[in-house]
DNA sequence: TTGCTGAATTAGTAATAACTAATTCTATTG
DNA sequence: CAATAGAATTAGTTATTACTAATTCAGCAA
């Protein structure tokens, strides 16, 4: 119930995970939590009791949890850090976009406040880390857009890709192949029923079609633009 | 006896206060390390039996213990980690030498050797931290310059001030203060006997005295200038 | 309503690394 | 050479956070 106890870092992660499951499913369970982090389900439900005794979550036993006012705040500072330091390492020291999370990931638990604040303005306040996820302020206010996974972008429209997830190095380094990098745009060309693979043509000097399966185009966050008319 | 286990950040902290301590009074006993890294003695003999058993380190019972060659190594790594992340933090994001030790203290347990090296590089490999302190190499070879403690310069020689410890930010705080910055140039001109406190004049634009406290002088490592025949 | 399936929880254990209190050793001193 | 002070060690405990095995619960299908 302390208000400024310090976290640990596997609290931190907890919190962290919390976050990214509820922004996605709505409400996170004990088995996702379990996936994210890599534990078995037990570890969870035994932190997930110490965190909702200390006020960092509400635990519904047998569905699931919801961060508290106090939760969301830590884990928004833990999701501003990750993506500041996402940042800071593609933009000063040459990582690329599929090396950056684990290091990230490391150091989000031993920076300090001050150190992240120097490296926002170093970068001149970035909005978006480079997966294209929205950064937190320091006070903890996030913009979330609104994005449409490629599975779902209707066939026919143009779009653009504004976000990928950066859990998975291999996934990113082969987007980057395919071209998929943040801000492409393209039209959707045809989709495949029954979770198939989705078709897309790429903008650009030499258009190129591609062809991306469902699991991951459902990872593939668009900003649609429009139908082509063309 | 396994080459390849991680070491946990304790661990890195008990080998980096070791090779300190080695290299100020050339064995580490169980009081000295407990000192330096604020921890009771039986946790510190706890942890030394368990670094014996792992090969870092040799412990005569009751005597003291020195790291083996594995161990130094190891050392070393974090040795060189902590300084290149003292001048990283200085020279790129705008920390003073009174504040970088803390940040780095929790940096080094979390960066990776590839984030170092990028470190380094983007430094120009520098050769010493903002104290002063030399930094090993990635091979761990590092040249520890011959250094006389301010509290033991002969009256009359001229010195330059080389290194200082980066333990106590207050300490540097007060250094920078009385103008006592790395490459300072100065007389050393009275010293009062038992443990009193030695008299320099600062060259520069207008010459200054300062009084040093033994223990402070004790703490700043000088090059030696040889007599002032002025 | 009963039973099943999969998710979640409880129970019990282990590793790491800290602590205090009590004991033992080393080295010095009379 | 015995007494003793101070350093070091042993003994026993605590807190975190993970694990596996066994049990319990929620929600759906028959």
């Amino acid at each position: 119930m302390k208000a400024t106890t310090r976290l640990s870092p596997s609290t931190e992660d907890y919190l962290k995970a919390i976050y990214e499951i509820e922004v996605q499913q709505g409400t996170a369970q004990t088995s996702a939590i379990a996936e994210v982090l890599a534990i078995a389900p037990p570890s969870v439900t035994g932190m997930v009791k110490r965190l909702s005794e200390s006020g960092l979550l509400e635990h519904t036993p047998y569905k699931g949890v919801q961060l508290t006012r106090v939760g969301r705040r830590s884990a928004l500072r833990m999701v501003r850090r990750h993506r500041i330091l996402e940042v800071y390492l593609t933009s000063k020291l040459g990582y690329d976009w599929d090396s950056v999370h684990e290091e990230a990931e490391r150091l989000e638990h031993a920076v300090s406040d001050e150190l992240i604040e120097r490296m926002a303005l170093a970068l001149g306040h970035p909005r978006y880390d480079p997966h294209g996820a929205p950064i937190p302020s320091k006070e903890g206010v996030i913009e979330e857009p609104v994005l449409v996974p490629l599975s779902e972008v209707p066939i026919g429209s143009m779009a653009e890709l504004r976000q990928v997830s950066d859990r998975d190095a291999e996934r990113l380094r082969y987007l980057a192949q395919l071209g998929l990098r943040l801000g492409a745009a393209f039209e959707i060309v045809a989709r495949q029923p029954f979770r198939g693979p989705v078709t897309v043509r790429l903008s650009g000097r030499l258009p190129k079609e591609q062809v991306v399966g469902h699991e991951l185009a459902s990872s593939l966050g668009c900003l649609l633009r429009g139908k082509e008319v063309g």
